[in-house]
RNA sequence: GUGGAUGUAGCUUAGCUGGUUAAAGCGCCAGUUUGUGGCACUGGAGACCGUGGGUUCGAAUCCCACCUUCCACCCCA
């Protein structure tokens, strides 16, 4: 029969390997929770108007790489391609704007694209994600940046550029758009085919794109900063000036444009060298217009998500080393058929003490129950056979250095096992 | 969505001018050692050679389609 695999862009995460992400969450809910905010939980499916109107109609999130359907009621459902939109639902549904601000909310949770998939770009991947709402102050900005550039300290990468940029508020914006569009219509010549149709659409595009030819008439266009209103302007300067007095590294770049249309003012991404093509592992920036766009009152917010599987894709490439999974204490291999039996009762009862033990579960040789000991990393083990029920003493073996100790086995009143002590000592050494 | 590459045991790979039971290392299981792992040795299981068609007496090997993964574009985290 033919095996089913997992759909393309998506992938499972092994035993192996999920240590790994269990690791970085929870350097990332760590540090949200030092940075004041608490964890939400959104659903993974939405109202598909949720999206068009937040992401944005015209953005290719929405046009082209959504997971769209009908369901059996007849309601058109998207599965959420980010993590913003479904937080300002709930913000605005369960008026959590009554809370005292900022309301400040992160995430980790899955999203969905249709994509097509290369290194670092699946169609399900992972975000973790923070918002803030209730602040226009540019050292929310910076704090905001400062708490994603303490996070990867904290989580060891390196070599991470920070990019920011302003992109204004609509009114400068909609000036720079037109400087920009006369700028380009006079090269229109040079530039690429998708780039003229941006040109009536969204000259701002034009910016970033790849294509060398554009990139070089890009390199003459109009600056945004030049067209930022006063406002905008110190803003931003405040913006630079927080993350100075912090000592945090940044670089000005007037491409970064962001393709989601609810980013006002500052944005910024963290780039890295060691993702192929995909060097963005994150990116964010203000969205001051979002809330009231979708039905709230005018709401200052900002945010940033950022890609857990890039975040690993990255530290594997820096050979970042990561904690070792707790290895079992100890393992008692046993002989026979009683002191099997012994063995899954003293193992039970360490196990409720919370101490990893384990025994022999597929009927293993002794022989073989010591190698696979080794394997599994068991700090110690003990023989159990009809000698030790007998007796009640026994030898615990350190797998590292070999040594053996004599032990006692304690029975209690009933006979059974109820402590494990060195011989010499009356001490428990294991429970 | 566009272009280019890729696909052989769980993993890494050999085999590919078409020719009998597809090979190795690692890993897995067992034994050497019915009472003590790591080393060594011996044996075993495990592959519809990505899938489906086609060419041929004969296909892992040649052709086509699809799928996967990877790279670039696009886009973003």
């Amino acid at each position: 029969m033919e095996l089913i695999k997992a759909q393309r862009g998506t992938q499972d995460i092994l035993p192996s390997q999920s240590d790994r992400w269990q690791a970085v969450e929870d350097v990332m809910r760590g540090e949200a929770e030092v940075n004041g905010f608490g964890e939400i939980r959104t659903p993974v499916f939405e109202d598909t108007h949720l999206f068009q109107r937040s992401v944005g109609e015209t953005t290719d999130v929405v046009q082209k790489e959504m997971y769209t359907f009908e369901d059996k009621g007849g309601r058109s459902i998207t599965l959420k391609p980010e993590g913003t939109a479904g937080t300002v639902r709930a913000y605005l549904e369960h008026g959590l704007y009554n809370e005292p601000m900022p309301v400040k909310m992160y995430y980790i949770t899955p999203c969905y694209r249709y994509e097509k998939a290369q290194a670092g770009r699946l169609r399900e991947f992972h975000q973790f994600g923070v918002e803030m709402f209730g602040s226009a102050l540019p050292i929310a900005d910076a704090g905001l940046i400062a708490f994603a550039h303490g996070l990867f300290e904290r989580l060891c990468v390196k070599n991470l550029k920070l990019k920011i940029n302003s992109i204004g508020c609509p009114d400068c914006r909609a000036k720079y758009a037109d400087a920009l569009k006369a700028y380009f219509t006079e090269h229109k010549d040079k530039l690429c085919e998708t780039c003229v149709s941006r040109l009536e659409r969204n000259p701002m595009r034009i910016l970033d794109c790849k294509n060398p030819e554009c990139a070089e008439v890009a390199q003459g266009a109009p600056h945004i900063l030049d067209y930022l209103c006063p406002d905008c302007k110190d803003h931003f300067e405040q913006v630079k000036a927080g993350l100075d007095s912090v000592g945090i590294k940044y670089e000005i770049d007037p491409t970064i444009v962001r393709g989601l249309d609810y980013y006002t003012r500052t944005v910024f991404e963290f780039v890295s060298g060691d993702l192929g093509a995909q060097s963005t592992v994150c990116g964010g920036g203000r969205y001051d217009g979002l809330v009231e766009e979708m039905g709230g009152k005018p709401t200052p917010a900002l945010g940033f998500a950022l890609g857990i599987e890039r975040l690993l894709m990255i530290m594997e490439a820096q050979k970042v080393e990561f904690p070792e999974p707790e290895a079992c204490e100890l393992y008692i291999a046993s002989v026979g058929d009683a002191a099997q039996k012994e063995a899954f009762r003293i193992v039970h009862s360490m196990r409720e003490c919370s101490i990893k033990a384990a025994c022999d579960e597929v009927g293993r040789s002794l022989n073989a129950q010591m190698k696979y000991a080794g394997k599994i990393n068991a700090q110690f083990t003990l023989v159990l056979g009809d000698d030790e029920l007998e007796s009640g003493r026994g030898v615990i073996k350190n797998m590292k250095t070999g040594e053996k100790t004599k032990v006692n086995l304690k029975t209690d009143l009933e006979g059974q096992f109820a402590s494990i002590s060195t011989e010499a000592e009356d001490n428990d050494i294991m429970f």
